[in-house]
DNA sequence: CTTTTAATTGTTACCGATAACAGTCTCCCA
DNA sequence: TGGGAGACTGTTATCGGTAACAATTAAAAG
């Protein structure tokens, strides 16, 4: 097989230099309307397929964008990745992207491998992240954003919300429906330090109210799943049978929890409240309907590509870390409310 | 700011030649322990970060497997991508994943995109493809894998399954369980070929017991959602009030589905069977659990990933386009069962 | 008609690694 | 003790584009 051609047998067949054909490719205009048009004739009938490599490493702009996630198998962030990726597109970058799986010294792996592709930017997800992580991203010279979570000490800019304050809403409507025996099901935390800060910001809220934090079981290690949460509830139950409401980590873990409590024929909502988190489709499809808190993934996608975008431009860049603060929502419904 | 160090410093710091640095971050044993640790610390101290597009360049191993999907809304499509990447990683390979939006002209575009990053192999959803798509994807001079489905004419390599032979078994499990007026719920199908393929084989099969296929209301355009599937049912049963058996094109759908009958006051399954495909959580998890086909999503994406890994390895690649058959599992459940 | 300016195209050097090949040094054996 | 194999390191050219600047030509201004 011939190799593949290059801009140099384009510029041949075309009958101009090089550098001619590199601009015709550019579009930036200062090629002349005919020329241009002979040199893509040319490249398309001999097949060239332009080199980003090649043009990366003289020009240093890779249109690379890393995002580091913990994982895909989970509607919110895939909708946060949607909602990115088709942002970034639009500027002309390509996403990188990489599953942490929930472990920190797993991204922190990821993150050294995906620097060497020489990124224009970098996502992470949430504020905690190894040592050397923090270190790689500071002295990565390019902007870091850390969407999820709004940390207490930002490397760099930041798209998020507070986890904790979540649970603020949500246990307020709880016990001003007349719920005290309140109940959050969630898993092993070590990795998953969103679903941990909801948690703890659940044992916040109850003590505002005056009220203990005890019913808390731990259910696996992220992601949770359905069946994590039915588990959940069976054996919350088995040990505080008189709980009166509960909280799902996830949607997917409040569902688990709503049928587990349906096959032990409770009634939801009058003998057992249960609320979720994500604003999943199922929250609002399932019968009966469940409260939820909406972190708006789609928009935290968009706000980060947004962000991205201009702090790339070259010639307004804003000032200074930005923190985009995005208010999830309560979508209140039948499962907990007062019959 | 200093310019970031590149291997050249290194090479000074630690008093040896650029290329026996090349060969210490190489790992492959030419450089002796003792200069290796030493060119290791220096990078070290010096924050000297490897830069993959260059070594590329000379190279020419990108590292790159190009992925284009449908949508990441989907957890099939997640399962799929979930594995693949975790299998590709362990090959050092990176992979650059771009979403069409059930759009062929949009995966066209992408194609273009993602080829000027010089993949060392590109996965695609489907077979069906542009005519430009598919001389692209032809002439790219490297492994093609199509997945998620059998073309008639594949392009290269495939992994996937007969999207409408997965309904055969389906259609006779809810004959022979008495089920005559049997519905299929899907969208509008500009694009998402697996999803028309598997209503055509409904019809297919229902045919072959003759039986008419006239149950198919069109419920917008992929995804579909599980909001769709309840509309679906409910313009079903609004026009045929006497339908016995409903067959989602997704598990999503199908939950759809089976909430509106439930509110509707239909029995299930005395009143209406309900049937889905995907192999989603939900389908187990539902009340009751329903009955799915599961296409194996994370099979299909470990599979790709061997298979792209047999096929790069420069010792004995595998002969010819290789065709991995994977087959679905009908999962039966309370929703279609004889009460 | 000459000068200025803008539009268009070309020339040269270089981005940061690695392939290919050429040493140098050590060790081992006849 | 000479020479060959093996282990390790160095030199040179190059991958395929683009930045920076130079050159040419045409159009506009005086």
């Amino acid at each position: 097989m011939a190799p593949p051609p290059k801009m140099k047998d384009v510029a041949d067949a075309a009958g101009v230099s090089v550098m001619t054909v590199s601009r015709a490719f550019r579009r930036d205009g200062t090629v002349s309307a005919e020329t241009k048009a002979k040199i893509l004739r040319a490249a398309d009938a001999l097949g060239y397929v332009f080199d980003a490599n090649a043009s990366t490493l003289r020009s240093q702009r890779t249109g690379f964008v890393a995002v580091i996630i913990p994982t895909i198998d989970n509607p919110n962030f895939a909708d946060t990745l949607g909602a990115l990726s088709a942002g970034l597109e639009t500027q002309g970058l390509q996403m990188l992207l990489a599953y942490s799986n929930y472990n920190m010294e797993e991204e922190e792996r990821l993150l050294a491998l995906l620097l060497q592709r020489k990124p224009e930017a970098i996502v992470v997800t949430g504020g905690h992240h190894t040592a050397r992580a923090r270190r790689l991203l500071q002295n990565a010279g390019i902007p870091v954003v850390e969407v999820w979570d709004l940390p207490p000490n930002p490397i760099d800019h930041v798209v998020g919300f507070s986890n904790a304050a979540t649970m603020d809403a949500l246990v307020d409507h709880l016990v001003a429906s007349g719920r005290r025996k309140i109940g959050f099901i969630g898993g092993d935390y070590s990795g998953d330090t969103r679903g941990a800060d909801r948690r703890r910001g659940f044992g916040v809220a109850m003590e505002r109210h005056g009220l203990p934090a005890l019913r808390l079981p731990s259910v696996g290690t992220p992601p949770i799943t359905m069946r994590d949460g039915a588990a959940g509830l069976a054996r919350l139950l088995d040990t505080f049978p008189d709980t009166d409401a509960v909280i799902g980590v996830s949607d997917g873990a409040a569902f688990g929890a709503l049928t587990e409590a349906q096959r032990r024929g409770l009634r939801v909502p009058d003998d057992i409240a249960v609320a979720g988190f994500g604003g999943y489709d199922i929250s609002e499809m399932a019968i009966p309907a469940f409260t939820t808190v909406d972190p708006l993934p789609r928009a935290i996608g968009t706000a980060t590509a947004d962000l991205i975008t201009a702090v790339l431009r070259a010639d307004a860049p804003p000032n200074g870390p930005q923190r985009v603060e995005i208010s999830p929502e309560l979508r209140l419904r039948p499962s907990t409310m007062p019959s």
